[in-house]
DNA sequence: AAATAAAATGCAATCGATTGCATTCTTTTT
DNA sequence: AAAAAGAATGCAATCGATTGCATTTTATTT
């Protein structure tokens, strides 16, 4: 027989020969309870290890000071930056983060973001997964105005504070970059056209090109899924072009990597032969040889915004229903080896 | 007015003219309840649209099917695969995951355990901060008997599961590996010694000269803190020795990355002049050229177990208190190029 | 010292779900 | 048809903290 519950404010309330009201007011620092009494609170609380019990607060607070976060894959470097930036908010702002990742996988996405209704969260982040079609699981959240923050992967349908990076912008910059070191064709490897982030990249390297007076060639142009596969399959592709190109634009930096391997091997310089840019600044790029040139996404100051805008949602419920805002951060454009011509 | 409450059991069993405890059975399969109440009663929940109260069930049960986890620093590969393996299981178990990060800051390690107690954590699964040398915060969660899990770096004065990686194995391994390849002068670049993790790798490291009767030459043995400018002074120190090594092994990865770009730099051949290894296998190890040598920690499944363990104390609590054990997960040599003379 | 004002504390309901025990309703037995 | 057995459901307390309102205690005024 080890587990002798916890003690309670009715504990110290019985120690104390006072009430249980005085003593939560006490510990709350309520000014009705006098100083004296508040001390001896203190100090019987402390005497039997007294620890708030945070769940029956919540119950009857009707607030779990708990956000949830949902992210495709906790394991990838953008996602976890984003995880520790929400996290630093949090912790400041005496939240708790409840994780969970979808795998990418809608029914495990669905089954996670009901239960964290359940948990009666207080708010959600998250950056929906790639088989992600349909939104009813969502919308709960809408309906019962719980506030809700997407990031990245974010969908349009729904009306809610969105943080995104400026896709459009950094592809445009990257194209520009390449086309100012007098690469002229231009190849993308993009990302799947269903989510917005790979639209809009694809959208700035268009643009680009246009904005330069070069034309846009679609067999330039290759779809997959950015995986490494995917990448030696693209880049096997084009070379065999009868007019190969004279730089990549990679979606990701996972598909740039696999491009400037498969180069390495076959012993086509880059940047001389090919110039390549990848996009994300994943950790690797910095570090392999040649170093790949790529667009820098802000991943923990994304996360703390979002946790900052979410916690502003809650605390300001119900008070000014604010208009939801998407924010773009700025992207910075990385020049390494790997698109250094000059 | 948009704030209408969440329909309850109440509102259910108000619906339908019968008690709140009949619509709590009926929800939970409960046999005492027919077939036919329980179906009315479910059809009645989906059309008010409810969803059980977790923090209410919680409360009442004394159980919050959440598990707490302290991690140093949520945005390091190897800790956020870990996470993603803790979250594997939980979530299949029926668990949530609150995670946070202490920095490497010993009060903030402390504030986050006591408020994870606070929330009723039923488990806790943490890595120590580099800063941590007291235990208080943690005992509390063994005098409570509140199931606790160490990984990676855990804490010797406490009795409770561990989950650790076979450094010693590791290292030896590496170190016997580099002999093996023709080495004889080896180097090594160790971590902060307060640290059993680094400890187990510097004695590694040792027997393996030992066993193959090569003498430990200390000022072959530099200590400091892993990081990429520690890894640039060490090698600079090396190769100023009157007779500098010909391979060297490093604790962890970044280190050997940044002494590998310092080589790379200076013209010095890897592995040709110099042979080198790190331990972790950041994924960065495997794309930079000449690729790093190194150590596989299977972070994934470190978190699977550390999981499984720690649920696995939850739900047989107060049966059978079994023993507590410290698994050592098995370590791989990945041979890369950095490494490899022959 | 009585009357009034002000300060300090207590009572009891509440948050929503669960459960031991009691009660009601059905079915079976004689 | 009455009695006994079995099935289905309900009552009310509980988990621990909070809070509007009521009550008690103390301080101030006349």
């Amino acid at each position: 027989m080890n587990k002798k519950t916890e003690p309670t404010i009715h504990d110290i309330a019985r120690e104390l020969n006072i009430s249980a009201s005085t003593v939560s007011r006490a510990l709350n620092n309520n000014p009705r309870i006098s100083q004296k009494t508040r001390d001896k609170i203190k100090a019987a609380a402390d005497k039997l290890g007294y620890r708030p019990n945070t769940i029956a607060s919540n119950l009857r607070n009707q607030k779990s000071n708990t956000i949830g976060i949902v992210v495709p894959m906790i394991n990838r470097h953008f996602f976890s930056s984003v995880i520790s930036g929400v996290e630093d908010v949090a912790f400041k702002a005496g939240y708790n983060v409840i994780i969970s990742q979808s795998n990418d996988n809608f029914s495990k996405e669905s089954t996670i973001v009901h239960s964290l209704f359940s948990n009666r969260v207080d708010g959600l982040i998250i950056s929906i997964g790639m088989q992600t079609q349909t939104f009813a699981h969502l919308e709960l959240f809408i309906r019962k105005h719980i506030p809700l923050v997407f990031f990245d992967r974010v969908v349009d349908e729904i009306d809610a504070d969105k943080i995104v990076v400026d896709d459009f912008g950094g592809a445009f910059q990257v194209t520009q970059h390449l086309i100012d070191q007098g690469c002229r064709r231009i190849a993308h490897i993009a990302g799947p056209q269903n989510l917005k982030i790979y639209t809009e990249r694809k959208r700035g390297y268009q643009q680009a090109l246009s904005k330069n007076g070069l034309s846009v060639d679609q067999t330039l142009i290759l779809y997959n899924n950015l995986t490494a596969e995917d990448g030696q399959k693209a880049i096997r592709q084009l070379l065999s072009l009868p007019n190969p190109p004279d730089a990549i634009f990679c979606a990701n930096d996972t598909t740039a990597l696999s491009v400037m391997i498969f180069l390495r091997d076959k012993g086509i310089k880059v940047p001389e032969d090919v110039a390549l840019c990848g996009f994300s600044n994943e950790p690797f790029s910095e570090f392999v040889s040649p170093s790949i040139s790529t667009i820098k996404q802000p991943g923990f100051e994304m996360g703390q915004k979002a946790a900052e805008l979410l916690i502003d949602q809650i605390e300001k419920k119900g008070k000014t229903e604010r208009k939801h805002q998407t924010f773009v951060m700025p992207t910075e454009l990385i020049v390494r080896q790997s698109s250094s011509r000059k």
